[in-house]
DNA sequence: TCGCTTGTTTTGATTGTGTCAAAACAACTT
DNA sequence: AAGTTGTTTTGACACAATCAAAACAAGCGA
Protein backbone atom coordinates (compact mmCIF):
# COMPACT_ATOMS: atom_id res chain seq x y z
CA UNK A 1 0.00 0.00 0.00
CA UNK A 2 1.07 3.71 -0.78
CA UNK A 3 -1.17 5.53 1.66
CA UNK A 4 -0.34 7.64 4.55
CA UNK A 5 -0.98 5.42 8.22
CA UNK A 6 -1.41 6.87 11.26
CA UNK A 7 1.11 7.59 13.69
CA UNK A 8 0.34 3.64 15.13
CA UNK A 9 0.17 2.05 12.08
CA UNK A 10 3.67 4.18 11.59
CA UNK A 11 5.16 3.07 14.24
CA UNK A 12 3.98 -0.38 13.73
CA UNK A 13 5.61 -0.33 10.28
CA UNK A 14 8.68 0.52 11.82
CA UNK A 15 8.30 -2.55 13.87
CA UNK A 16 7.48 -4.91 11.11
CA UNK A 17 10.34 -3.65 8.50
CA UNK A 18 12.56 -3.70 11.54
CA UNK A 19 12.01 -7.19 11.74
CA UNK A 20 13.08 -8.22 8.52
CA UNK A 21 9.35 -8.79 6.96
CA UNK A 22 7.53 -6.08 4.45
CA UNK A 23 5.19 -3.93 5.18
CA UNK A 24 1.60 -4.52 3.68
CA UNK A 25 -2.15 -4.22 4.67
CA UNK A 26 -2.78 -7.05 5.78
CA UNK A 27 0.00 -6.88 8.22
CA UNK A 28 -0.97 -3.56 9.55
CA UNK A 29 -4.93 -5.06 10.04
CA UNK A 30 -3.74 -8.01 11.93
CA UNK A 31 -2.17 -6.21 14.26
CA UNK A 32 -4.23 -3.63 14.66
CA UNK A 33 -6.94 -6.15 15.32
CA UNK A 34 -5.69 -6.70 18.85
CA UNK A 35 -6.86 -4.61 21.88
CA UNK A 36 -4.53 -4.71 24.86
CA UNK A 37 -4.74 -7.92 26.84
CA UNK A 38 -6.97 -9.66 24.19
CA UNK A 39 -6.30 -13.33 23.43
CA UNK A 40 -7.69 -14.00 19.94
CA UNK A 41 -7.50 -16.95 17.73
CA UNK A 42 -7.04 -16.68 13.45
CA UNK A 43 -10.85 -17.10 12.95
CA UNK A 44 -11.40 -13.98 15.19
CA UNK A 45 -8.47 -11.74 13.69
CA UNK A 46 -9.95 -12.68 10.30
CA UNK A 47 -13.60 -11.61 11.00
CA UNK A 48 -12.06 -8.31 12.17
CA UNK A 49 -9.35 -7.68 9.29
CA UNK A 50 -12.51 -8.48 6.79
CA UNK A 51 -14.09 -5.79 7.86
CA UNK A 52 -11.52 -3.72 7.29
CA UNK A 53 -10.19 -5.36 4.16
CA UNK A 54 -12.41 -7.50 3.00
CA UNK A 55 -10.52 -9.25 0.09
CA UNK A 56 -8.06 -10.51 2.95
CA UNK A 57 -8.18 -14.81 2.83
CA UNK A 58 -8.40 -16.86 6.24
CA UNK A 59 -5.12 -18.62 4.64
CA UNK A 60 -3.68 -14.88 4.81
CA UNK A 61 -4.36 -14.11 8.12
CA UNK A 62 -2.72 -17.76 9.11
CA UNK A 63 0.50 -16.63 7.21
CA UNK A 64 0.40 -13.12 9.17
CA UNK A 65 -0.12 -14.57 12.11
CA UNK A 66 2.61 -17.11 11.38
CA UNK A 67 5.06 -14.30 10.32
CA UNK A 68 4.52 -11.84 13.15
CA UNK A 69 4.47 -14.14 15.70
CA UNK A 70 7.96 -16.18 14.78
CA UNK A 71 9.50 -12.37 14.35
CA UNK A 72 8.51 -11.94 18.40
CA UNK A 73 5.67 -9.33 17.26
CA UNK A 74 2.81 -11.61 18.74
CA UNK A 75 2.73 -14.26 21.21
CA UNK A 76 0.95 -17.62 20.23
CA UNK A 77 -0.47 -20.09 22.93
CA UNK A 78 -2.81 -23.42 22.64
CA UNK A 79 -4.45 -24.09 25.10
CA UNK A 80 -5.86 -27.87 25.76
CA UNK A 81 -9.32 -27.70 23.84
CA UNK A 82 -9.23 -24.29 22.34
CA UNK A 83 -7.87 -23.26 18.82
CA UNK A 84 -4.43 -21.33 18.87
CA UNK A 85 -4.80 -18.04 19.78
CA UNK A 86 -2.67 -14.72 19.74
CA UNK A 87 -1.64 -11.80 21.88
CA UNK A 88 0.49 -8.83 21.36
CA UNK A 89 1.87 -8.83 24.89
CA UNK A 90 5.19 -10.73 23.85
CA UNK A 91 8.74 -10.88 25.45
CA UNK A 92 8.06 -10.64 29.49
CA UNK A 93 7.20 -14.48 29.70
CA UNK A 94 3.94 -14.62 31.55
CA UNK A 95 1.51 -17.42 31.94
CA UNK A 96 -2.04 -17.54 31.36
CA UNK A 97 -5.47 -18.19 33.58
CA UNK A 98 -8.15 -20.03 31.66
CA UNK A 99 -11.55 -20.01 32.33
CA UNK A 100 -12.98 -23.65 32.28
CA UNK A 101 -16.56 -22.29 31.86
CA UNK A 102 -16.02 -19.50 29.39
CA UNK A 103 -12.79 -19.98 27.60
CA UNK A 104 -11.94 -16.48 28.59
CA UNK A 105 -8.10 -15.61 29.01
CA UNK A 106 -6.16 -13.83 31.44
CA UNK A 107 -2.68 -12.95 31.38
CA UNK A 108 -0.98 -13.33 34.91
CA UNK A 109 2.80 -12.24 35.91
CA UNK A 110 5.21 -14.92 36.01
CA UNK A 111 4.18 -16.32 39.61
CA UNK A 112 7.08 -17.15 42.05
CA UNK A 113 9.91 -15.26 39.95
CA UNK A 114 11.36 -16.85 36.97
CA UNK A 115 14.00 -18.58 38.08
CA UNK A 116 11.49 -21.06 40.06
CA UNK A 117 9.46 -21.31 36.76
CA UNK A 118 12.75 -22.27 35.09
CA UNK A 119 13.55 -24.80 37.15
CA UNK A 120 11.93 -28.50 37.34
CA UNK A 121 13.49 -30.58 40.12
CA UNK A 122 14.43 -33.13 38.15
CA UNK A 123 15.55 -32.15 34.34
CA UNK A 124 16.23 -35.82 32.94
CA UNK A 125 19.15 -34.14 31.68
CA UNK A 126 17.14 -32.02 29.29
CA UNK A 127 18.65 -28.40 28.34
CA UNK A 128 15.64 -26.50 29.36
CA UNK A 129 14.25 -23.68 27.11
CA UNK A 130 10.93 -22.27 27.93
CA UNK A 131 8.55 -23.01 30.94
CA UNK A 132 4.67 -22.62 29.99
CA UNK A 133 2.12 -22.51 32.92
CA UNK A 134 -1.34 -22.71 32.30
CA UNK A 135 -3.75 -22.26 35.43
CA UNK A 136 -7.38 -23.21 34.82
CA UNK A 137 -10.34 -21.98 37.35
CA UNK A 138 -13.40 -20.18 37.11
CA UNK A 139 -13.43 -16.62 36.43
CA UNK A 140 -15.32 -14.07 38.62
CA UNK A 141 -18.19 -13.74 35.77
CA UNK A 142 -18.96 -17.38 35.60
CA UNK A 143 -18.34 -17.93 39.54
CA UNK A 144 -21.25 -15.12 39.86
CA UNK A 145 -23.82 -16.98 37.53
CA UNK A 146 -23.55 -14.25 34.81
CA UNK A 147 -21.63 -14.02 31.16
CA UNK A 148 -20.88 -17.81 31.17
CA UNK A 149 -21.32 -17.75 27.05
CA UNK A 150 -18.76 -15.11 26.59
CA UNK A 151 -15.86 -15.52 24.07
CA UNK A 152 -12.60 -13.50 25.01
CA UNK B 1 -15.49 -61.01 27.30
CA UNK B 2 -16.02 -64.13 29.63
CA UNK B 3 -12.09 -65.43 29.54
CA UNK B 4 -10.18 -65.51 32.65
CA UNK B 5 -7.89 -62.89 32.88
CA UNK B 6 -4.52 -62.43 34.22
CA UNK B 7 -4.04 -60.85 37.27
CA UNK B 8 -2.82 -57.47 36.25
CA UNK B 9 -6.08 -57.48 33.84
CA UNK B 10 -8.00 -58.65 37.26
CA UNK B 11 -6.99 -55.34 38.85
CA UNK B 12 -7.34 -53.56 36.40
CA UNK B 13 -11.14 -54.69 35.71
CA UNK B 14 -12.11 -54.06 39.23
CA UNK B 15 -10.89 -50.37 38.72
CA UNK B 16 -12.61 -49.98 35.79
CA UNK B 17 -15.96 -51.47 37.22
CA UNK B 18 -15.25 -49.48 40.76
CA UNK B 19 -15.26 -45.83 38.48
CA UNK B 20 -18.97 -47.26 37.32
CA UNK B 21 -17.52 -48.49 34.24
CA UNK B 22 -18.70 -51.58 32.66
CA UNK B 23 -15.51 -54.09 31.81
CA UNK B 24 -14.80 -54.78 28.38
CA UNK B 25 -11.60 -56.05 26.25
CA UNK B 26 -11.21 -52.90 24.53
CA UNK B 27 -10.94 -51.15 27.82
CA UNK B 28 -8.37 -53.66 29.41
CA UNK B 29 -6.82 -53.69 26.00
CA UNK B 30 -6.20 -49.97 25.84
CA UNK B 31 -4.90 -50.04 29.62
CA UNK B 32 -2.82 -52.61 28.70
CA UNK B 33 -0.96 -50.97 25.85
CA UNK B 34 0.96 -48.17 28.69
CA UNK B 35 4.11 -49.14 29.80
CA UNK B 36 4.85 -47.23 32.90
CA UNK B 37 6.27 -43.44 31.87
CA UNK B 38 4.82 -44.04 28.42
CA UNK B 39 2.78 -40.75 26.54
CA UNK B 40 0.23 -41.83 23.92
CA UNK B 41 -1.51 -40.43 21.09
CA UNK B 42 -4.91 -41.97 19.84
CA UNK B 43 -3.30 -43.11 17.05
CA UNK B 44 -0.03 -45.21 18.61
CA UNK B 45 -3.45 -46.81 21.13
CA UNK B 46 -4.98 -47.83 18.34
CA UNK B 47 -1.96 -49.07 16.54
CA UNK B 48 -1.18 -51.85 19.89
CA UNK B 49 -5.03 -52.39 20.67
CA UNK B 50 -5.55 -53.37 17.15
CA UNK B 51 -2.44 -55.71 17.23
CA UNK B 52 -4.47 -58.06 20.10
CA UNK B 53 -7.92 -57.02 19.20
CA UNK B 54 -8.19 -56.12 15.41
CA UNK B 55 -11.68 -55.38 15.18
CA UNK B 56 -11.09 -52.31 17.70
CA UNK B 57 -11.91 -49.47 16.01
CA UNK B 58 -10.16 -46.14 16.22
CA UNK B 59 -13.35 -44.58 17.30
CA UNK B 60 -13.73 -47.18 20.04
CA UNK B 61 -10.06 -45.95 21.17
CA UNK B 62 -11.34 -42.16 21.58
CA UNK B 63 -14.39 -43.25 23.47
CA UNK B 64 -12.05 -45.87 25.57
CA UNK B 65 -9.61 -42.69 26.31
CA UNK B 66 -12.59 -40.59 26.99
CA UNK B 67 -14.32 -43.16 29.28
CA UNK B 68 -10.86 -43.89 31.30
CA UNK B 69 -9.36 -40.23 31.42
CA UNK B 70 -12.79 -39.43 33.27
CA UNK B 71 -12.80 -41.96 35.36
CA UNK B 72 -9.41 -40.92 36.28
CA UNK B 73 -7.23 -43.92 35.01
CA UNK B 74 -5.99 -41.93 32.33
CA UNK B 75 -4.96 -39.07 31.97
CA UNK B 76 -5.32 -36.94 28.94
CA UNK B 77 -2.41 -34.08 28.10
CA UNK B 78 -2.47 -30.96 25.33
CA UNK B 79 1.27 -30.18 24.32
CA UNK B 80 0.93 -27.18 21.20
CA UNK B 81 1.69 -28.95 18.24
CA UNK B 82 0.80 -32.75 19.32
CA UNK B 83 -1.95 -34.74 19.32
CA UNK B 84 -3.80 -35.54 22.58
CA UNK B 85 -0.76 -37.65 24.41
CA UNK B 86 -2.83 -39.88 27.74
CA UNK B 87 -0.46 -41.50 30.43
CA UNK B 88 -0.90 -43.52 33.42
CA UNK B 89 0.04 -41.63 35.99
CA UNK B 90 -2.83 -39.90 37.60
CA UNK B 91 -3.90 -37.85 40.68
CA UNK B 92 -0.44 -36.68 41.69
CA UNK B 93 -0.23 -33.49 40.02
CA UNK B 94 3.11 -33.99 38.27
CA UNK B 95 4.07 -31.82 35.05
CA UNK B 96 6.29 -32.33 31.39
CA UNK B 97 9.15 -31.91 29.88
CA UNK B 98 8.52 -31.97 25.94
CA UNK B 99 11.91 -32.21 23.68
CA UNK B 100 11.57 -29.77 20.86
CA UNK B 101 13.56 -31.61 18.38
CA UNK B 102 11.41 -35.82 19.00
CA UNK B 103 8.54 -34.41 20.64
CA UNK B 104 9.85 -37.04 23.48
CA UNK B 105 7.93 -36.29 26.98
CA UNK B 106 9.15 -36.68 30.36
CA UNK B 107 7.41 -36.47 33.78
CA UNK B 108 8.73 -33.92 36.19
CA UNK B 109 7.30 -33.75 39.87
CA UNK B 110 6.10 -30.62 40.84
CA UNK B 111 8.41 -28.25 40.70
CA UNK B 112 8.10 -25.76 43.94
CA UNK B 113 5.71 -27.63 45.99
CA UNK B 114 2.24 -27.53 45.29
CA UNK B 115 0.79 -24.71 47.00
CA UNK B 116 3.23 -22.36 44.67
CA UNK B 117 2.52 -24.10 41.56
CA UNK B 118 -1.44 -23.05 42.24
CA UNK B 119 -0.66 -19.62 43.25
CA UNK B 120 -0.03 -16.95 40.87
CA UNK B 121 0.55 -13.57 42.09
CA UNK B 122 -2.78 -12.12 40.45
CA UNK B 123 -6.12 -14.08 40.47
CA UNK B 124 -7.98 -11.67 38.86
CA UNK B 125 -10.66 -12.92 41.09
CA UNK B 126 -10.30 -16.45 39.40
CA UNK B 127 -11.14 -19.85 41.54
CA UNK B 128 -8.01 -21.77 40.90
CA UNK B 129 -8.65 -25.54 39.68
CA UNK B 130 -5.74 -26.99 38.56
CA UNK B 131 -2.23 -25.43 37.46
CA UNK B 132 -0.42 -27.05 34.33
CA UNK B 133 3.29 -26.67 33.57
CA UNK B 134 5.09 -27.79 30.56
CA UNK B 135 8.81 -27.14 29.74
CA UNK B 136 10.14 -27.41 26.43
CA UNK B 137 13.95 -28.11 25.42
CA UNK B 138 16.01 -30.35 24.08
CA UNK B 139 16.54 -33.72 24.98
CA UNK B 140 19.78 -35.38 25.90
CA UNK B 141 19.59 -37.80 22.79
CA UNK B 142 19.12 -35.02 20.44
CA UNK B 143 21.42 -32.69 22.54
CA UNK B 144 23.62 -35.68 21.38
CA UNK B 145 23.11 -35.72 18.12
CA UNK B 146 20.95 -39.18 18.04
CA UNK B 147 18.11 -40.53 17.88
CA UNK B 148 16.12 -37.27 16.39
CA UNK B 149 13.67 -39.26 14.80
CA UNK B 150 12.34 -40.74 18.22
CA UNK B 151 8.24 -40.85 18.78
CA UNK B 152 7.83 -41.35 21.81
C1' DT C 1 -28.86 -69.99 32.82
C1' DC C 2 -31.86 -66.97 30.02
C1' DG C 3 -33.25 -62.82 28.57
C1' DC C 4 -33.68 -57.62 29.44
C1' DT C 5 -31.83 -53.23 29.92
C1' DT C 6 -28.34 -50.16 29.42
C1' DG C 7 -24.03 -48.89 28.08
C1' DT C 8 -20.38 -49.85 24.49
C1' DT C 9 -18.57 -50.43 19.91
C1' DT C 10 -18.92 -50.29 14.96
C1' DT C 11 -19.62 -47.97 10.77
C1' DG C 12 -19.53 -44.12 8.05
C1' DA C 13 -20.14 -39.33 7.46
C1' DT C 14 -18.86 -34.83 9.05
C1' DT C 15 -16.66 -30.82 11.36
C1' DG C 16 -12.98 -27.76 12.53
C1' DT C 17 -8.28 -26.23 12.49
C1' DG C 18 -4.58 -25.80 9.98
C1' DT C 19 -1.15 -26.84 5.92
C1' DC C 20 0.52 -27.14 1.07
C1' DA C 21 1.41 -25.59 -3.79
C1' DA C 22 1.12 -22.72 -7.62
C1' DA C 23 -0.27 -18.58 -9.78
C1' DA C 24 -1.32 -13.65 -9.23
C1' DC C 25 0.29 -9.78 -7.08
C1' DA C 26 2.65 -5.92 -4.34
C1' DA C 27 6.65 -4.01 -1.64
C1' DC C 28 11.18 -2.59 -1.76
C1' DT C 29 15.53 -1.74 -4.43
C1' DT C 30 18.39 0.29 -8.26
C1' DA D 1 10.10 2.67 -14.05
C1' DA D 2 11.40 -2.14 -14.07
C1' DG D 3 13.04 -6.15 -11.77
C1' DT D 4 13.49 -9.10 -7.81
C1' DT D 5 11.80 -11.01 -3.94
C1' DG D 6 8.55 -11.87 -0.67
C1' DT D 7 3.35 -11.89 0.13
C1' DT D 8 -1.34 -13.07 -0.79
C1' DT D 9 -4.95 -15.51 -3.21
C1' DT D 10 -7.13 -19.56 -4.61
C1' DG D 11 -8.33 -24.09 -4.09
C1' DA D 12 -7.22 -28.56 -2.67
C1' DC D 13 -5.88 -31.29 1.03
C1' DA D 14 -4.39 -33.54 5.74
C1' DC D 15 -5.28 -34.63 10.24
C1' DA D 16 -7.42 -35.03 14.78
C1' DA D 17 -11.47 -35.48 16.63
C1' DT D 18 -16.71 -35.62 16.99
C1' DC D 19 -21.46 -37.04 15.90
C1' DA D 20 -25.40 -40.28 14.93
C1' DA D 21 -27.53 -44.53 14.28
C1' DA D 22 -27.41 -49.39 14.11
C1' DA D 23 -25.26 -53.67 15.85
C1' DC D 24 -23.69 -55.61 19.84
C1' DA D 25 -22.15 -57.16 24.67
C1' DA D 26 -21.91 -56.60 29.86
C1' DG D 27 -24.16 -56.98 33.92
C1' DC D 28 -28.53 -57.37 36.24
C1' DG D 29 -32.71 -59.86 37.83
C1' DA D 30 -35.73 -63.71 37.36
Amino acid sequence: MTSTGTDASERLAARVRAAGLKVTDSRIAVFDAFRPGEHLDADAVHARVASVLPSTSRQAVYGVLGALSEAGLLRKIEPAGSPALYETRTGDNHHHLVCTTCSTVFDVACIVGEAACLTPSETHGFRIETAEVTFWGVCPDCSAGRASTALS
